[in-house]
RNA sequence: GGGGGCUUAGCUCAGUUGGCUAGAGCGUCUGGCUGGCAGCCAGAAGGUCAGGGGUUCGACUCCCCUAGUCUCCA
């Protein structure tokens, strides 16, 4: 049975017992703080889980792409060494909200895995809940009846709260599980060894592959287990095990979900797959990290230096570190798997085909990046190595291991490989230590210490009115302290609001709550998914009143006039620069808008000139505001809204127009455009390959951006004194700076001249040593060492001691011929520094040029008269044998 | 959010306790030579050493701040 086969049966199995099927939501997570990727099924569900917000079928199932690679369930490190881990998979799960429990979710997995996909019963085990003594739980007896109407009691075991109560987070809903297992081996393997032993102690052979939860409590922060008024249903079944089983393979890998991948990667290494460990888990390695990153990438998440972008760039960069190591790939390679990876997945999910040629260049542009990181830091490693092969160590610093690593890149594998191939051992427990203190010191500074909400009244869903209003009678609904920093804030939720919390680029109102003479400031407004946080710096002192919410007005309009503005770019830029241009990510904020989109040039000035005009002009059309609220996700696509990456599909969407700009948008904007005034853009560049961002000012900004320029201006004509034609009267004050600088150049040479021969007419020879000295009227360092050069070109055995003031600070210079330094063993750094004192102050250089500057002018002429004597001195010794 | 690094010519980068007339390779331009796949030779242009402040007689170099960027941790 083929993959897509087995996703189809799966989705159609549930749908005829009346699931909703539901599209996969977005890998990369928005509105959560909490989480930076899908890493489960049920994500896309957490508010129904939570209470925030009601389920919209009672039943639904579908496939979801997830990511793993960070917080709880950490994989990276282990993919590509065995047969199933993963960063990106897709997991098989199907939803009760209130609906149906324990026994129809058991009788359905029974029946799809043993029907439909025709699994041997045989070798199926179930694990429930044995309970917990310290959190008073009760062995999960209800679902060990349920499972023995089908299996035989020995397939049947009690499991650990680790592996069979599930749980979200620290608090939150959770329950008990049950988790279905398979036992893969031979007919021989199984009859020495009964597979029950083998349930949940990591054999490769016997494997979890779907795990049941019954979500039934809400665990609170004190740790204590209150049991929810609905239990619901959570499910989930690894997609590519179940292929797995389906072929008949032992490994993920070998399902034609990924063998085009490596059968192509094989051929390009020109190393065959299944003959040696370390290429195949390479090959394990780019097939799986190339899912990840281009699907990210897709989704809108693109490599960066923080955040969610650098857990991308991280995984491409293991990606490239393997293909590096054990495929001997020099060169960007990874980009080329794409069409094959295309072939593969597009199917299923078109935003891959889509937006193919975007994740070919921001992946072949971040894997050259990455090689030219990795020869940096093996140029470092190399001078690292020399040394510590001089001091004779055969151990390497784990100091040194580790700022490769943290400040370089430079992963800790690679290094000792080098360093085994230098027949060296790295410090691995020091690396450990210096890592480990970094962690300490990141945990103590991201320490943020949340209590309980406080709940002070009941409310289903929290209603934003800040569409049709700034200003509103409210109620506290809930409230809890947050300590960051060792600074107190406090969360607000109300019954409603007209506060627009951060998201979608648009950044959160701030403004007043109010009640009486009291006035609590509102900082920012963020989301929790669907709850609206209010961030204040304090609680009123009576919660329980009605308040008045008020929005900071002018912050908001100026926001507004941004976001409107953004819509309008969008559209332009799709004008005139072709449909290909998609929003990568926006930022509105009062005072500028920022626009990243898809664009594979430079957009030239003529293209920008026109893009802002074409803005303007709908601008002074002031086209009024079409808004329209509540539409089902189709019909605004059939008005041709453009939306974004994700958005969460079966929902009632809004839609923002502006003429024949048409939107998906939950943001604020003016009701006509005429209110934005002006447009201007205020910088175009790139932010990454195959990305172009444009930053732009509107309204008062944009007037105060033409004010200043025109003032500029003014400035500029008055100081050259001409009217127009500015730019030809700079070229011809640049020209005749040009000749003025040369000009000066050709006087100061002659008076160089000048005071070089008179200098020379006061030396003195002695021997092979023509010795110069004197006051000299010089008027800058420079020129004296000007002149310090270009007598040694020209003196054959010059000793020369100079001195000049300028700005009423003396200086002094002392220039030796080469071979008089060589011969003499004269220095000029020595001379100069015992007589700098002459002149308070002090020197240095090398020996054959050496200068000092000082306070006292007036010491000048005994430092020189010191530096001649000591050269005689010296010269002396030297000559006298 | 925290730590560390980097920012020098159009590009890639050197620049060792503060004093090298700020450099190299590639690229560009000019001239000459040349039947060859990155042609050769000679020469030239090109730098507010990221920006600002400080210490110092003197700062690319040391200190502080700002910005950008990279990297690790959370």
């Amino acid at each position: 049975m083929t993959s897509t086969e087995v996703r189809k049966q799966f989705l159609d199995y549930f749908h005829s017992r009346g699931h909703e099927i539901v599209p996969s939501a977005p890998m990369v997570v928005k509105n959560d703080p909490t989480l930076m990727f899908t890493n489960a099924g049920m994500n896309q569900f957490k508010d129904i889980f939570l209470g925030n917000r009601k389920p919209q079928y009672p039943r639904v199932a579908n496939a979801q792409k997830c990511l793993r690679v960070s917080g709880k369930h950490n994989d990276l490190e282990e993919v590509g060494h065995d047969a199933y881990h993963h960063t990106m998979f897709e997991m098989l799960g199907n939803w009760s909200f209130g609906d149906y429990f324990k026994k129809e979710a058991i009788r359905m997995a029974w029946e799809f895995l043993t029907e439909r996909m025709s699994i041997d019963p045989g070798r199926l085990y179930a694990t429930v809940l044995g309970g917990d003594a310290a959190d008073g739980l009760q062995r999960d007896d209800e679902a060990a009846r349920y499972w023995a109407e089908n299996l035989p009691a020995d397939h049947i075991l009690d499991g650990s709260k680790k592996d069979n109560f599930w749980e979200m987070g620290d608090t939150g809903p959770c329950g008990p599980c049950t988790e279905i297992h398979i036992d893969i081996r031979d007919e021989q393997e199984r009859d020495k060894v009964p597979g029950k032993e083998l349930v949940n102690k990591d054999h490769p052979e016997v494997i979890e592959i779907w795990n049941l939860v019954f979500i039934q409590y809400n665990r609170k922060e004190n740790g204590e287990l209150v049991p929810l008024p609905v239990n619901h249903v959570d499910t989930g079944m690894g997609f590519e095990r179940l292929c797995m089983i389906m072929q008949g393979k032992k490994s993920n890998y070998e399902t034609d979900i990924f063998m085009p991948v490596i059968r192509e990667i094989s051929a390009m290494a020109g190393i065959p797959y299944g003959q040696d460990k370390g290429a195949d888990a390479a090959m394990h390695v780019v097939a799986d990290h190339l899912r990840a990153v281009a699907f990210s990438i897709a989704d809108g998440q693109l490599p960066s230096n923080n955040k969610a972008g650098y857990v991308i760039r991280r995984i491409l960069r293991r990606a490239v570190r393997y293909g590096y190591t054990y495929l001997k790939q020099n060169d960007p390679f990874i980009y080329r798997l794409i069409p094959v990876l295309v072939q593969v997945m597009g199917p299923a999910y078109p935003e891959i085909t889509q937006q193919e040629e975007l994740i070919t260049r921001v992946i072949r542009e971040e894997e050259r990046a990455f090689l030219r990181t990795l020869e940096t830091g093996m140029n470092k490693l190399e001078t690292v190595i020399s040394q510590s092969k001089e001091k004779k160590e055969r151990t390497l610093d784990g100091k040194i291991a580790f700022e490769l690593y943290d400040t370089f890149g430079f992963p800790l594998d690679l290094t000792a490989l080098i360093a085994r191939e230098n027949d060296m051992d790295v410090d691995t427990a020091g690396f450990n230590r210096e890592m480990q203190e970094q962690k300490t010191r990141s945990r103590h500074a991201a320490a943020q210490d949340t209590s309980d909400w406080v709940e002070l009244q009941q409310a289903d869903e929290v209603t934003f009115v800040g569409y049709d209003q700034l200003e509103t009678e409210v109620r506290i609904v809930k409230y809890r302290k947050v300590n960051q920093k060792k600074k107190e804030y406090y969360h607000l939720v109300f019954d409603k609001t007209p506060f627009y919390a951060e998201s979608g680029g648009q950044v959160g109102d701030t403004g007043l709550l109010e009640n009486g003479g009291e006035k609590i400031h509102i900082l920012n407004t963020i989301r929790e998914n669907e709850l609206i946080i209010h961030i204040a710096d304090k609680l009123p002192e009576n919660p329980e009143v009605v308040f008045t919410a008020v929005v900071n007005r002018q912050k908001r309009q100026s926001t507004a006039n941004n976001h409107t503005a953004t819509h309008l770019l969008h559209w332009a830029l799709r004008k005139v620069l072709g449909t290909h241009v998609e929003q990568k990510g926006s930022l509105v904020h009062p005072d500028y808008l920022r626009f990243d989109f898809s664009h594979f040039r430079k957009v030239t000035e003529e293209e920008q000139v026109k893009i802002a005009s074409l803005v303007n002009e709908k601008i002074r059309e002031n086209i009024p505001l079409k808004e329209l609220r509540d539409i089902p996700l189709e019909e605004a696509r059939a008005m041709g809204a453009m939306s974004l990456f994700g958005e969460k599909y079966g929902e009632k969407v809004r839609v923002i127009r502006f003429g024949e700009s048409v939107e998906l948008c939950g943001g604020t904007h003016v009701e006509s455009t005429g209110r934005i005034g002006l447009f201007l853009i205020v910088s175009e560049n790139a932010v990454a390959a195959g990305i172009r961002r444009i930053e732009a000012v509107t309204g008062r900004k944009a007037e105060e951006l033409v004010f200043e320029r025109s003032r500029l201006l003014d400035e500029l004509k008055s100081l050259l004194k001409v009217n127009k034609d500015i730019p030809a009267r700079v070229k011809e004050l640049l020209e005749e700076n040009k000749r003025a600088a040369a000009g000066l150049e050709e006087c100061n040479r002659e008076r160089l001249v000048q005071v070089k021969d008179k200098l020379l007419a006061a030396g003195e020879t002695m021997g092979d040593v023509h010795l110069v000295h004197g006051i000299v009227d010089i008027p800058s360092s420079k020129l004296m060492r000007d002149l310090a050069f270009r007598m040694k070109n020209e003196v054959p055995g010059l000793v020369m001691v100079a001195g000049a003031v300028f700005d009423g600070k003396p200086i002094l210079a002392v220039m030796i011929a080469d071979e008089i330094v060589r011969e003499k063993e004269l220095d000029a750094r020595e001379i100069i520094q015992t007589v700098a004192s002459e002149i308070h102050g002090g020197g240095g250089g090398q020996p054959f040029y050496a200068t000092a500057g000082g306070k006292n002018p007036r010491g000048l002429e005994k430092a020189i008269n010191t530096a001649v004597n000591l050269v005689k001195i010296k010269l002396g010794k030297e000559t006298t044998p």
